[in-house]
DNA sequence: TGCCCGGGTGTTTTT
DNA sequence: CACCCGGGCA
C-alpha cells in the first residue's frame, strides 16, 4: 500500500491525493479508472478516514464487487467489507429497510423485480377492464419507470399537462389511473420496485429532514462510479447526501454514456459543475488498455458527436493489427466466420478462448454465433439472457420464501397459491383479487380472513385456502426460528416442489430439479457464512444464525450469476452494455448493419443515434490487442429474412485503420443480383436458395408428421437434424401467394371459402383481411395462412 | 382443470 | 422464429 503513488501517472495522482472538495474525474476508455477508485479510497483510509463514512456508489454488482476485492488487496478484508459499496438499487434498499417505518412500509418490504411489475400491472388492466392489446403492459411499466426516474409520482403524473397529452395521443388515456393503482397496489403488497427503491429513497430525504441529516453527516465522503449514466432520481439523492460536506467524487466517461433509454441524463455529467462552482476537473487521458490503431479508431467514430466534453485520449502501446472488417451473406455464415477467426487468432497467437470476446446490439444475434462456435468446439460462455434467479423454478421457490417472509406480497401468492397444484384455480384467485381490490386490503388479509372481507367461495374451496394460509404460516415459524439453510430446505420438500419436480424425468424437468438442488446450496452456503458487520443493519439485534429474509436480501437485487468462475477457459458472448468496463486481448464486433446497429429505434434523433456510436465507441475501446468487425448482408429477423445494409459506423472509422478482408471459401456462392430484395424491403419467396428450402421443410415435415408425433419439441429436433436434400416444394403448404389480389376468391383450411377484401404489407408480414362465407371477416398472414386460391 | 392449437406480437439495451 | 395468450376441447 506504501508505494501506490509510484503506479500512477501525474493527473491519477493528482486525483488520488485530492480528498476534499467536489472533484469529476473525467476517465477516457481504459485510462485506469478503477485503479484510481480503488487508490482513492486506500488514500482516504490511510487519511484516517473511517470505512463506513465513506459512501461508493457503482451501477453493477459486478462493478461493485470487483472494486470491492480490488480494495481488500490494498487494505485488507476487514477496511474493505466496512465500506458502503454497491450499486445505487443495492445501497438504498439497506438504507430503506432500516428507515422503512417513516414511509409506512414493514422492514421486511419486498422488492418486486420486472416480470413482478408486468405481472401486477396485467392484473391492474384485467380489473379495469382494459384491452392490453391497446395498453401495453410493456408500455405501460415503461411510462410509470420514467416517470417515477423523474420525481413524478402518480399524483403529480396525473396533473401533469404533457404526460395526459402523450398518453392521450398514444390511445391510452387510463395510464394516470393505472399508474395510481399500481403504487396503491404495491404499497398494499409491501413492495417496492427497482425505481420505488431509489423514488422512495427521494421521499424519505425530502419528507424526514432529520433522517437525511443523519446520512449526511454519515457519509462524509461520496463517490459514484459511471457518473454519466445517473438518472434524475439518482443525480437528486447523491446530491442531497453530499450537501453538507460536499465532498463528492464523481467519475465517468461521457463519451460512455449507454443507459439513456432507462433515464440515464448525460447533461448530469456534462451540466456537474454547475452545482459546484469551485470544481475540481481531473482528465485522465492516457489509455494503457489498447493499441493505437484501437485507440484512434474509437476517436474517429466518437468525434462524430456533437454532444461531448473535449479530451483527446492517446496511448503509448504500439500501433497493433488494423481492424479486421468481415462480411458475410447470412447470419449464420456470419457467426462461422468469426468462429473461424477466433480459431485462427488463438493458433497464431497462441492465446487462451478468455480472451476472446464476441460483442453484439442485441441478445438474439448471440444463437448464431453460439451454433458456429459448438460446431467447431470452441467452448463459450454467455452472460446475459436468463440468469439463475430468472428461471421458473427458481422463482417458484423464491416465491414461497418470499411470501413466507412478507404475507402482503401478492406477486408471490399469486405464483404460488396453485403451484404444486391444490385445486385452487383461476375463478377462485379472481375473486380473491377482487374483494381484496375492493376492500383495499392485500390478497393475503382476504384469505387469512375470508368471510371479512365476504370471499364467496364454496366450502371445499375454503377449506383448501384454510390448509395454505396454514402452510405459509407454518413456513413463517420455521423461518424465524432456525437458519436460512434449514428452513429453505423445509419450506423446498414441504411446499412439494422438490416433489414435482422429482417426479418429471424429462431432461428439463432433471435440470429443473438440479436448479432446485443449486438453490438450496447457495442458501447454505449463504446461511454459513459470517455476518457482515454493519452498523445500521437490523441482523444485530437477533441472533448470530443468517435467517432467510437475510437471505432474500441478499439475492433481491442479484442478477447475473455472481459466483461464475472467471477463470474457465471460454470465450464471452454479451452485449455491449454487458461488456462495458470490461476487457479482452481479441473482441468480435458482430452485426454491423443499418438498423441492427445502430438500431432501427434510434435512427430518428440525433441523440439516440449518439447514444448509439458511444455504444460503438464502448464495444471498440474493449480492445486490448484486436478489435475485428463483421456484418451480414442478409439475416433473419422476426422469421424472416431480411436484407441489411453495411452500418454507417464502419464509414465512420477513418480507413487507414481498416483491413477489408472479402474471401469467401467456406460457404456458398454470392448469389446473383437480384436474389435479394431490393432496399429495405422484406426478402421475397423463392423456390430455390438455402433459406427457403429450409423453412419450407419446417412446415412440410410438420404437417406430415404431425399425427404420429406426440411432443412440439420432437417435431423440432426432427426438422433441424433432417438432411437439406429431402426438401419438398411449397405446394403441400399451400398455394403461391404472391400474386394474390383483392377480389380473388380462396380457401382456409378451417376458414372455408372466402374472398380476399385487402392485401397490405410486403414480403413475411405480407397480410390479407379475407371475408369468408361461413366464418366471418378474418386477418391473415398470408406467409402462415395456406389459402388455397380458387379464382 | 389442463392440454393443444392457432393467432398475434415482438427485439434494443438492465438495476 | 419464438414466445405468450386465449379459446376450444378432453
Amino acid at each position: 500500500m506504501e508505494d501506490y503513488l509510484s503506479l500512477l501517472n501525474q493527473p491519477q495522482k493528482e486525483a488520488v491525493l485530492n480528498a476534499e472538495g467536489p472533484m469529476m474525474i473525467v476517465a477516457g476508455a481504459g485510462s485506469g479508472k478503477t485503479r484510481v477508485i480503488t487508490y482513492r479510497i486506500a488514500h482516504l483510509l490511510k487519511l484516517g478516514v473511517e470505512p463506513f463514512q465513506i459512501l461508493a456508489l457503482t451501477f453493477t454488482n459486478k462493478a461493485a464487487k470487483e472494486m470491492k476485492e480490488r480494495i481488500a488487496t490494498i487494505v485488507g478484508n476487514n477496511d474493505a467489507k466496512s465500506l458502503w459499496m454497491g450499486t445505487f438499487h443495492s445501497v438504498f434498499a439497506r438504507i430503506l429497510r432500516s428507515e422503512a417505518g417513516k414511509l409506512g412500509f414493514p422492514e421486511n418490504f419486498t422488492i418486486y423485480d420486472t416480470e413482478d411489475s408486468k405481472s401486477l400491472i396485467k392484473t391492474i388492466l384485467k380489473e379495469m377492464n382494459l384491452d392490453d392489446k391497446v395498453y401495453k403492459p410493456n408500455v405501460i411499466y415503461g411510462r410509470i419507470s420514467a416517470a417515477k426516474n423523474n420525481l413524478i409520482s402518480w399524483r403529480s403524473y396525473q396533473q401533469n399537462q404533457e404526460a395526459a397529452l402523450h398518453d392521450k395521443a398514444a390511445n391510452m388515456p387510463k395510464i394516470g389511473q393505472i399508474f395510481e393503482a399500481y403504487a396503491k397496489r404495491c404499497f398494499a403488497a409491501s413492495a417496492m420496485d427497482f425505481d420505488d427503491l431509489l423514488f422512495n429513497t427521494n421521499v424519505l430525504f425530502r419528507d424526514h429532514p432529520e433522517t437525511l441529516h443523519k446520512y449526511q453527516q454519515k457519509f462524509k465522503y461520496i463517490m459514484v462510479d459511471e457518473y454519466q449514466d445517473t438518472n434524475y432520481s439518482q443525480y437528486l439523492i447523491v446530491k442531497k447526501l453530499a450537501a453538507m460536506y460536499e465532498n463528492i467524487c464523481v467519475v465517468g466517461d461521457d463519451a460512455q454514456s449507454i443507459y439513456a433509454f432507462r433515464g440515464a441524463n448525460i447533461q448530469n455529467i456534462l451540466n456537474f459543475k454547475n452545482d459546484y462552482p469551485d470544481l475540481k476537473t481531473f482528465l485522465l487521458e492516457q489509455n494503457y488498455r489498447s493499441t493505437k490503431t484501437i485507440v484512434n479508431a474509437a476517436n474517429s467514430v466518437i468525434s462524430k458527436n456533437k454532444d461531448q466534453m473535449r479530451k483527446e485520449v492517446w496511448t503509448e502501446n504500439p500501433d497493433g493489427d488494423k481492424i479486421d472488417v468481415l462480411r458475410a451473406f447470412s447470419d449464420n455464415e456470419e457467426g462461422q466466420l468469426v468462429a473461424n477467426a477466433i480459431f485462427r487468432t488463438k493458433m497464431e497467437a497462441t492465446a487462451f478462448h478468455k480472451d476472446f470476446a464476441i460483442l453484439y446490439r442485441t441478445n438474439a444475434q448471440s444463437r448464431a454465433m453460439e451454433e458456429a462456435l459448438r460446431k467447431m468446439n470452441i467452448p463459450y460462455k454467455i452472460y446475459g439472457g436468463l440468469s439463475f434467479y430468472q428461471r421458473k423454478e427458481v422463482k417458484d421457490l423464491i416465491a414461497y420464501f418470499r411470501l413466507t417472509i412478507n404475507h402482503n406480497d401478492e406477486e408471490a401468492l399469486k405464483r404460488i397459491i396453485n403451484y404444486p397444484g391444490r385445486g385452487i384455480g383461476q375463478t377462485t384467485i379472481d375473486k380473491l383479487i377482487i374483494s381484496a381490490a375492493e376492500n383495499g386490503v392485500s390478497l393475503w388479509n382476504v384469505l387469512d380472513q375470508p368471510k371479512q372481507f365476504q370471499l364467496n367461495v364454496n366450502a371445499g374451496t375454503l377449506a383448501k385456502l384454510e390448509d395454505f394460509v396454514t402452510l405459509i404460516k407454518s413456513f413463517s415459524v420455521v423461518a424465524s426460528t432456525q437458519n436460512a439453510y434449514d428452513a429453505g430446505n423445509h419450506i423446498a420438500v414441504h411446499s412439494g416442489i422438490l416433489k414435482e419436480l422429482y417426479i418429471d424425468k424429462t431432461p428439463e424437468g432433471v435440470s429443473r430439479y438440479e436448479n432446485i438442488q443449486e438453490l438450496l446450496n447457495g442458501i447454505k452456503e449463504f446461511a454459513e457464512n459470517d455476518v457482515v458487520n454493519n452498523e445500521i443493519s437490523s441482523e444485530q439485534s437477533l441472533s448470530n444464525a443468517r435467517l432467510l429474509k437475510d437471505y432474500l436480501q441478499d439475492i433481491a437485487l442479484l442478477t447475473g450469476d455472481e459466483k461464475e468462475d472467471q477463470n474457465l477457459d471460454k470465450v464471452s458472448l454479451m452485449t455491449i452494455h454487458a461488456a462495458k468496463g470490461l476487457e479482452f486481448k481479441y473482441v468480435y464486433i458482430v452485426g454491423l448493419e443499418e438498423n441492427l446497429f445502430p438500431s432501427q429505434m434510434s435512427i430518428f434523433s440525433r441523440e439516440d443515434l449518439e447514444e448509439e456510436r458511444r455504444l460503438f465507441y464502448v464495444a471498440l475501446t474493449r480492445a486490448e490487442k484486436s478489435s475485428t468487425i463483421s456484418y451480414s448482408t442478409s439475416r433473419y429477423r422476426w422469421g424472416s429474412l431480411i436484407s441489411c445494409e453495411p452500418s454507417r459506423f464502419i464509414d465512420e472509422i477513418d480507413p487507414e485503420h481498416l483491413n477489408f478482408k472479402f474471401n469467401h471459401q467456406q460457404s456458398f456462392e454470392e448469389p446473383a443480383k437480384g436474389w435479394f430484395a431490393p432496399k429495405g424491403n422484406s426478402f421475397q419467396p423463392r423456390k430455390t436458395g438455402n433459406t427457403e428450402i429450409k423453412s419450407s421443410l419446417q412446415s412440410t415435415t410438420k404437417s406430415v408428421a404431425q399425427p404420429s408425433m406426440p411432443a412440439q419439441r420432437n417435431l423440432k429436433r426432427i426438422s433441424e437434424s433432417t438432411s437439406l436434400t429431402s426438401a419438398g416444394s411449397m405446394q403441400e403448404t399451400g398455394d403461391d401467394t404472391r400474386h394474390l389480389k383483392v377480389g380473388d376468391a380462396v380457401e382456409h383450411l378451417r376458414f372455408g371459402k372466402g374472398r380476399i377484401e385487402e392485401i397490405e404489407g410486403s414480403g413475411a408480414s405480407r397480410k390479407a383481411t379475407v371475408l369468408f362465407e361461413n366464418a366471418g371477416s378474418k386477418q391473415l398472414i398470408l406467409k402462415f395462412a395456406k389459402l388455397k386460391i380458387l379464382s
